[in-house]
DNA sequence: CAGTGGTCTAGACCACATC
DNA sequence: ATGTGGTCTAGACCACTGG
């Protein structure tokens, strides 16, 4: 007795599953942080076994959706309560390994309209409205990272710099609980570019200094990019970390 | 009826399973391209169900030590087979998005000593006899990437420049195939540099201009590291790719 | 204690590949 | 037709959490 809804239908059963709970993410059904319904509640209400409740919300865990607490329940993943430990797409790194986590100091936030290239990126027209943020992170007084952040404006009325200077906890959790955009996972491009010299004064290196360019783009669900970036980074005494699999 | 045998033991039964198998995969019970016995087979050997087995292949697919095909078995994953396909370790990228396969071309390679660092990331001793490797990657006939690479001579005994140069397929195919080396995962540190004269004219660039320098360490099975390499690429045309999830 | 996710089993059936 | 992996179910039991 198979489910009576269907998204993608003539998929199997458990994709049908992730994608009835991913269009509830999306939906806000569930809040970020909160327990999601048990196993075997979903298996009633989507009239299957609580075995393919469960392969769906594995492959949702694996794409870091969903967090599983055994014992306690199945949560939202969230942006804030990554107190204390490193944001999860913050891949810089101290070369002596410190842990030290970055503080985030917002330079200026203003508005503006989309260019063409940030248009496509962002699946808006050119001439949009877009918010951009500068913002800088330090670790310990340190200046490593120039972020310009570009943002649609239509997704995150009233965010002014007053508001994020506010907020205590990551930049991604600002987004989350301030505008409900949350962001699920990101793109990056890097290249090696030569400082400028407004960039150089700011991350407190020599013009034409070597600085790793990072160019990333942000998607919420259903792969709708709510975000571009560009970061700018010292790598003296840092380096960006991947592993590959 | 639990498994008679165990490695972590105490752990879950199909974990337990997993070290099996991969203890199968270290010594060459199979090797890489072949299909492992079916999954009611290694039930049987290991006394335990065939969803058990399914559960410890799932992992080892998902950390691609194995590759499954649908109607035909579960095979070892092999470098040798990504012909026409980019190296899976491979994050460059032509910026205009064209998928071209680069090719390798050795410059030389040399016996030589480890020094302390080196000795460290592969586990050696300082001082202990070492492979050191140069290439070139290009993407039709422009010099994009400048690679050092360097093996412990210990596992690369008989590896010269013709040998190479005769070997048809990747560097990890030719290293798996010849020598009996897979390569697992490995973690690359990305930092931005200026280009060194001798460098700049491999890459035909300018002495300083902005380097990406990517340092790997790369892992066989039971984390054993067997190859460390510094590549210098030039990222005008080409940039570096990568995920977040 | 009850409720949650985590493991393990056994069996049925489907989809695909090969001969 | 046969053998492989892929899906789905139902039920039992374990491990962890919290009242």
């Amino acid at each position: 007795m198979p489910a009576s809804t269907a998204t993608p239908s003539f998929a199997p059963l458990y994709l049908q599953i992730k994608s009835l709970l991913e269009r509830s993410l999306d939906e806000r059904e569930w809040r970020p942080g909160e327990a999601i319904p048990s196993e075997i509640e979903l298996a009633q209400r989507y009239g299957v076994s609580q075995g393919t409740v469960r392969k769906a919300i594995d492959v949702l865990a694996a794409e870091n959706l969903l967090v599983r607490r055994q014992g306690k329940g199945t949560f939202v993943a969230t942006h804030t309560e990554e107190r204390s430990s490193l944001p999860r797409f913050l891949r810089i790194r101290r070369n002596d390994g410190g842990e030290l986590t970055p503080a985030s100091r917002l330079l200026d936030a203003r508005r503006g309209k989309a260019g063409a290239d940030v248009a496509r990126a962002l699946a808006l027209r050119t001439g949009d409205a877009v918010l951009v943020l500068r913002r800088v992170l330090e670790y310990g007084n340190e200046p490593v990272v120039l972020d310009e952040i570009t943002l649609p404006a239509a997704l995150f009325r009233g965010l002014t710099k007053a508001r994020y200077d506010a907020y205590r906890g990551s930049m991604y959790g600002f987004f989350e609980s301030e505008f409900g955009v949350r962001m699920i996972k990101a793109q990056e491009r890097i290249r090696a570019v030569a400082a400028d010299a407004a960039t150089a004064k700011i991350l407190r290196t020599e013009s034409g200094a070597p600085l790793l360019a990072v160019d990333r783009v942000t998607l919420t669900y259903g792969e709708r990019p709510v975000e571009v970036r560009r970061g700018l980074c010292v790598t003296r005494a840092f380096h960006y970390l991947n592993e590959l699999h």
